[in-house]
DNA sequence: TTGAAAGCGCTAACAT
DNA sequence: ATGTTAGCGCTTTCAA
């Protein structure tokens, strides 16, 4: 059956705009049903210049922290009639470029990013004079002034020091992550103040660098091990949930039992692990809420109603303690 | 600087096609340059009908399964050009329907799904009606035939359970998933067959469906504990690693300790959980392959280079046995 | 209450 | 080697 009507009218009924005659309006909606017609995305973003469309870039959409992220965006953006383009950095700079362009191409209305480092600096400052709103998530820039959602990773590391140092661990080894990331950084500098509110001096050879990736942190660890045994650290904080992994790897294929020859504890709760095991020690990120709360401010610029003004939320870890840090414990 | 040459000539050099003096490309570079200009994709695709970009849905992109696909396919994506949608249906038929409704107005390219259930079809037969590709990964519909991933789940539920019966189990229990996924289906079918070729019979009491959540598993469990001593089983098999946390999570909650107390195997490694601490013993998947495989088969057919034919593809499952099964194990 | 015209930015096809 | 024309499918604006 035909419907003989324009395709304005077509427009007016699928957008409930201006007038259409309650007649014509059912003939329409009968004949879109039959046709199974659905409206070409393209023509009208081309049109409107708005594609309720946003994206999100993280380094590793494998790694829990960043997983919890996505879910909470893509449920955010379900809600809001959004869809989420997601992308892997890898932390490459390059590769978080070229993503970039291609999100432009397509004319994204936003972006969220955890940004690689301060080397995202004059893309995103592009981004700005382009006039597309982003959030940044998990790390900032450095005197960037945008709209940005992290965890206090200063207070998180002080929180971790200071309970293995109540626990009567002087040698602390730091395994840090990529200093490229605030985030690490901020880990760092929380270490520093808390060895140093309790005298302790920094040992340097117990800072190590190792990437995001567990086979760095196992090879740093290894070096950890080698050092004279009165040097060696009693405890290790990992800087995240993947380098605590070979972390333990290491330990293991040492022969080295936790907490009893090391104590570890990390950044980041790995929720699956603790549920099947209640072992690690960790600072806990309230995850869920770095993704709703960065899509929440994206909506809110792209909705007009978010104001010049950058918007900074500094979420606030929590300690959990659990075996792996020699603590005494109450089974629950 | 102006360039002063025509929207054609500037298509061109974008596109490596027809000729360009090669002083006239690099003038329209460089202008390129100095304006940031990007293409604008709407535009061109629009014209062209392919837009390079590509949908997964699953059921939740929290789950270290569906996280690892979802990575797999990401990855081949953004080798091969194209960029990835990323969609949650949480098992429901509506969200799944009404995220295909979007992605077809965005002119998605193809469509790669793990499918809420036989329920799909309908919206699945829509699709190929619309010449729209699509790979189903983990899941197949009944009779539809598709280019389709999954792994034998069939084989894999026999391996748990054999390896059960062999430790000495007689009661075994299944804790299954939504019936609606092809997959449970399997696992449960692949239980039966074990059960009956070792004499065992099947124990209704013992085959519980629960949801794919942990909450759902956590109760089940509480009443497999609430039935007759003499009844109650020795090991549960838990049908995916989201049920196994809860069923490990009710033991606890009950005082019981994995394996001593009940055995426990699930499917699907927990590949974080299992580096920690190698505890459960599992069927594993070659997870990344279903991502990559399925990726590369839709892309062979974006490419025209695929053939009519359908294809599915069975990946095969390992045992990985460990200390919660009860088995004696060399630790490594 | 409905329709006609114009144009969003791009590129296939056809000049020149 | 470059430019002109037309149109992808939609919606804004103006007219009837």
């Amino acid at each position: 059956m035909r419907a003989n009507v324009s395709a304005m009218t077509v427009s007016r009924v699928l957008n409930n705009s201006g007038y259409v005659a309650p007649a014509t309006r059912q003939r329409v909606e009968q004949v879109i049903n039959e046709l199974g017609y659905v409206r070409n995305a393209l023509a009208s973003g081309l049109l409107r210049g708005r594609t309720r469309t946003i994206a999100l870039i993280v380094s590793d959409i494998t790694n829990p922290f960043f997983t919890t992220v996505v879910r909470g965006v893509e449920d955010l953006a379900q809600r809001n009639g959004y869809t989420v383009i997601v992308g892997n950095s890898d932390e490459s700079l390059e590769k978080e470029r070229d993503y970039v362009a291609t999100l432009i191409g397509k004319q994204i209305d936003g972006l969220l990013l955890s940004p690689t480092g301060n080397g995202s600096r004059s893309m995103l400052d592009a981004l700005s004079r382009r006039g597309m709103p982003f959030v940044l998530i998990d790390r900032y820039i450095e005197s960037l002034n945008v709209d940005t959602v992290i965890g206090d990773n200063i207070a998180g590391a002080q929180m971790l020091t200071r309970h293995l140092i109540l626990l009567g661990h002087r040698r602390i080894a730091l395994v840090n992550g990529r200093r490229e990331s605030s985030a690490n950084r901020d880990r760092q500098r929380g270490y520093h103040e808390a060895l140093v509110e309790h005298g302790i001096g920094i040992q340097p050879d117990l800072i190590t660098e190792s990437a995001y990736r567990r086979d760095e942190a196992y090879r740093v660890v290894q070096r950890l091990l080698a050092l004279p045994p009165d040097q060696r650290p009693t405890a290790i904080i990992a800087c995240n949930n993947m380098l605590v992994i070979g972390v333990i790897e290491a330990l293991r294929a040492a022969g080295l039992t936790v907490p009893q020859d090391m104590a570890v504890v990390c950044f980041d709760d790995i929720e699956l692990a603790s549920a099947i095991d209640p072992f690690l020690t960790v600072v806990a990120q309230p995850v869920r809420s770095f993704g709703t709360i960065a899509a929440q401010f994206l909506f809110e610029r792209l909705d007009g109603d978010a104001g010049q003004q950058a918007r900074k939320v500094v979420l606030t870890p929590e300690l959990i303690v659990r075996r792996s840090c020699g603590a005494q414990l109450v089974e629950h």
